[in-house]
DNA sequence: AATAATTTTTAGACAAGTCTAAAAAATGAT
DNA sequence: ATCATTTTTTAGACTTGTCTAAAAATTATT
């Protein structure tokens, strides 16, 4: 399998591909895993020889097929456990992220499915966040911004950008829920 | 907090302090962790450091009052999670044991606590070992007849049932003390 | 008690992952 | 198009945890 590190690439590369288009550079993933440009060249080269990315020296790194699985697997994983913990262990929305960061990395396909299956197959994690299936597939829904509604517009509030728990509690201050 | 390698050791070490009296010997442990000796005697410095076991040269490890706490913690988390992922996650008691043994290293206090809650606060483990309290206290001493242990299983003497002259004497010839 | 066998420790090496500082490449500005 | 700035890569070093091989201490045997 993965190390911790490299699953932790790979998943911030998942992240910051917004299109699969264009490459993401060194800094910026160095930047979103608190860590240095030389660190994460050295990683992008053995996540390369694995095959996970596509990578040419100076050109920023793209995701491979395989790569965008192992990503979204991760991202199932964590998504999943976030639930768990607001469902069934009365975590808060904004408590989960760091503990589901650890439990990411558990090595169990039987766990994962039978988390699945106790928590009753949620779509979404308590982020409003798509939950990728077993295959790594995740149905989109079109989302604008809060900030963009015009004064009297409708609409369901369903995820946010920004998880800080500063942000989270403003919210629900404002009675603003999913 | 301690590395998972750290976690392991004075995991491995609690295990083999049958009696708190004398030291683990390095091999001991090394046969535990499926590592070698000289790796054993490295790491055992650096818990020594951390003042997590008494250690001598030569004269093998003792787990420090503070060490013994971080250990039953470890153990605790290993305990609920098994019972957690048979009670919840249908798995049978021969399947937990690999799971466990990652999720035992997860760090959130809260998490075990709030598990411990929904699981009804057992005192068992599917295996029938029990479960530290939250102080890393084995409340209740499980005793067994002697009769009773299985070959190979390990226990401490800590009372007879029957307390007459023959009986005692029988076990003293069999080196059999309290 | 002296020697043999075993256990433990030391010394030196290696892999993973990280860092700093410097070199190389790419990008931006005039 | 050239020079300056930014980004990326390389080179070398450090930490953690491991290993092998050899030295030192302990334990067992005769």
């Amino acid at each position: 399998m993965f190390s911790q590190s490299e699953e932790n690439y790979i998943k911030a590369i998942y992240h910051l591909e917004v299109s699969p288009n264009k490459g993401i550079s060194t800094n910026a993933i160095a930047e979103k895993l608190e860590t240095k440009a030389s660190s994460v060249t050295d990683m992008i080269k053995k996540l390369s020889e694995k095959e996970l990315v596509a990578y040419k020296k100076y050109q920023g790194v793209k995701l491979t097929f395989h790569g965008r699985k192992v990503a979204a697997n991760i991202v199932r994983k964590h998504r999943l456990w976030e639930v768990f913990l607001v469902e069934k262990l009365n975590f808060s929305w904004d408590e989960v992220h760091d503990v589901a960061e650890q439990l990411e990395h558990i090595q169990s396909p039987k766990l994962i499915n039978q988390l699945d299956a106790l928590l009753g197959f949620p779509t979404h994690d308590p982020h409003g966040d798509p939950i990728p299936d077993k295959d790594g597939n995740l149905n989109m829904i079109d989302k604008k911004l809060l900030s963009t509604l015009e004064i009297n517009e409708i609409g369901l509030c369903v995820g946010v950008e920004d998880s800080s728990s500063e942000f989270l509690q403003y919210l629900d201050k404002k009675n603003i829920e999913l």
